[in-house]
DNA sequence: TATGAATGAGCGTTCATTCAT
DNA sequence: GATGAATGAACGCTCATTCAT
């Protein structure tokens, strides 16, 4: 039998989608989630459009793949670091630190990403799992006696939230430095608090505590 | 002939687009955003096709139109509260106690306004002055002193991130209860922090503080 | 309200049907039905392609009116005789003499209904009726007598092959001369039947024929 | 080097045919006329899809030779029973009897054939020379002396519509039986017609019947 | 010989928008 | 001021066919 061999095949099919997934990230960022058609795709490719239908068996299947290999990157991290031999806060920075470097290297990728106030979007389908990544983080914190015992969900909700700004952050045209700043703040806003009254009151009552 | 006077036009203008709005909310919330099409929106409101186009010159418009309608309400007493003669963080209280309120009323408009899992999805103009007055807030509460001088666009943004998972959370299938105990951990941790660690190092040099 | 009177709207609405349905049989001739596209219909009925589905809302159903209207002189005539106050064999006489002018008036048309040569066809949704229809006839000759008490459903059936040949007949390029024939002998054999054997069997009478 | 020899081509070119028209006809009844693609036709031959055109210049021609074969047993019966050395009723019913046979083996296959109410539906190339041997078989018993001397272009074009019917039956879910019955009161109407007025008319022989 | 990759033409359908009346 | 009719552009998708290898 003359026929490719299997692997070569595969590899082959994986090359195309890559390609293809390159010219619908591209696509996406020019014209936004509405403005990507098969007919943008297929010319960003180089492909017939009908060809694109040899790797992806309709657009949403084309778009879920794109979605997923754009959210691949953070999710993985997270996930990594939540796995990691780490105490909890020192977690949530190495998260924040990961995703700022990540993000400022593929700001294009990131605007598609990110609820901005542009109607690009995809669908997230890693937010769930970001999620209970930070809620299990919490939920160590917890134990570990570094955070307080609220409910980890939220907590882990409510951080989720603030770290998601970070990438609206990078996705407008804030510098660098200013997301960096964010970042910073972030960190010491968990650690710390934001509030200097109830430091003082915890300073107050710092010797029933300890 | 008696023509009618400019104001009651004017009146009558604005009537038939709020007419609209509410044609226009209803087919959102049935059929999502993409299945809002100006036939159903004209359907709905009882109207020509056509004639939607006498009162808003496009679709984009009129989306425009219905998404400051949606999110006015919210907008607003945000930046009443902001102009409202209390403490920064009883502001932070007053808007968070407000938005859940109004969004436990109006579940099905949230999920328009949301960010969520469904490809539901307006525009949200009203995003920037909420931070607006988010860091407005935070600037006043440093310069009582409650707060922390971080950079208060940081603060800003970041209560702004945690803010918005309220809604995910109302527009999600959660419970009012869930919604209301985030409100609550949400406050907290703006105002005592997520950590304890912290607090007690806090405690201890609480003195060099003051 | 300035809006058309209903009667008025159905008027042009049942005038613009007509007008696709010219269109559409005329198409179906040219293309057969494989190659009847919306967009040929469209061309036309000078219309627009999307005009097509302000009157219908799918091909199907498009297909299926256009169907509907070939067939019914044919099964309104069938059916009309069926109710008429004549001796069976006169009915199947009627039927095949109303065919016969019918199709010879219409010989474009028929083209469509019939199961020819070339590939045009529609759904033939008239062909059970007309079989109740002749079912029936035959019922009511074995009632009066003038027929064998065969199953009539079979008779039917039979009748209707035989029946449809003149439609294949009339569709091909024979002459009217020859469909006439063809009805002739039809209507004979239903009567008579086919054989001479049986005939001389049935008498002695062979004499009374020459 | 040593080329096959011609022959030793010519066959293999014959069994890949083969096996390409099986798996067309299994395509077929699978998924309907309409639903043969030649993506299909291969993936069921187990080739590239490519490699149809290897045999089959076009669809077309593949689908021609698809139906030729599947038509070929009832066209090489009638034709062989034309030739037989038999009066020709006899002729008539043995035709009868093997279409009958022939059709309840293979339903599957019928359904292909027939102008049934499913959009299924082959060309019939094999028609006129059925149409051919009906005609002759009537025109040997008129000869005969055993048939009417009614234009037996017509009465073979009647007999072709009323056999025609009997795959229309079987191609239904009808019962074997209700077909074989069909075929019965077919035979018997062709020897004996169908109208019992007719023969006590033919003779004065009607006390012979009761 | 047979293949895998690619394609162009076309399909049925949708929808924002226009305009004479 | 409102309507009904109409449209053009685009959409996602299919499929017979070609061709270098």
């Amino acid at each position: 039998m003359p026929r490719l061999s299997q692997t070569r095949k595969k590899l082959l099919d994986t090359m195309m989608k890559e390609s293809i997934f390159e010219a619908a990230t591209s696509v996406l960022s020019l014209h936004g989630i509405d403005g990507t058609t098969m007919n943008r795709v297929a010319a960003a490719a180089d492909l017939a459009k009908s060809s694109l239908y040899d790797y992806f068996p309709s657009k949403d299947e084309l778009l879920g793949f794109v979605s997923d290999r754009l959210e691949a990157p953070f999710v993985q991290s997270v996930e990594e670091t939540l796995r990691a031999d780490l105490p909890a806060p020192q977690k949530l920075e190495r998260i924040l630190r990961t995703a700022f470097e990540t993000g400022t290297k593929h700001k294009a990728i990131l605007r598609l990403l990110v609820h901005s106030d542009q109607e690009y979007r995809l669908r997230r389908r890693g937010r769930p799992r970001i999620l209970e990544a930070f809620t299990a983080i919490f939920e160590q914190g917890i134990k570990e006696g570094s955070f307080h015992s609220h409910n980890p969900a939220h907590t882990g909700r409510m951080f989720l939230g603030a770290f998601g700004e970070l990438f609206e952050l990078l996705a407008s045209n804030a510098s660098e430095e200013a997301a960096n700043e964010y970042v910073g703040v972030l960190i010491d806003a968990a650690l710390h608090g934001l509030s200097i009254h109830v430091r003082s009151r915890a300073a107050g009552e710092a010797g029933s505590r300890s």
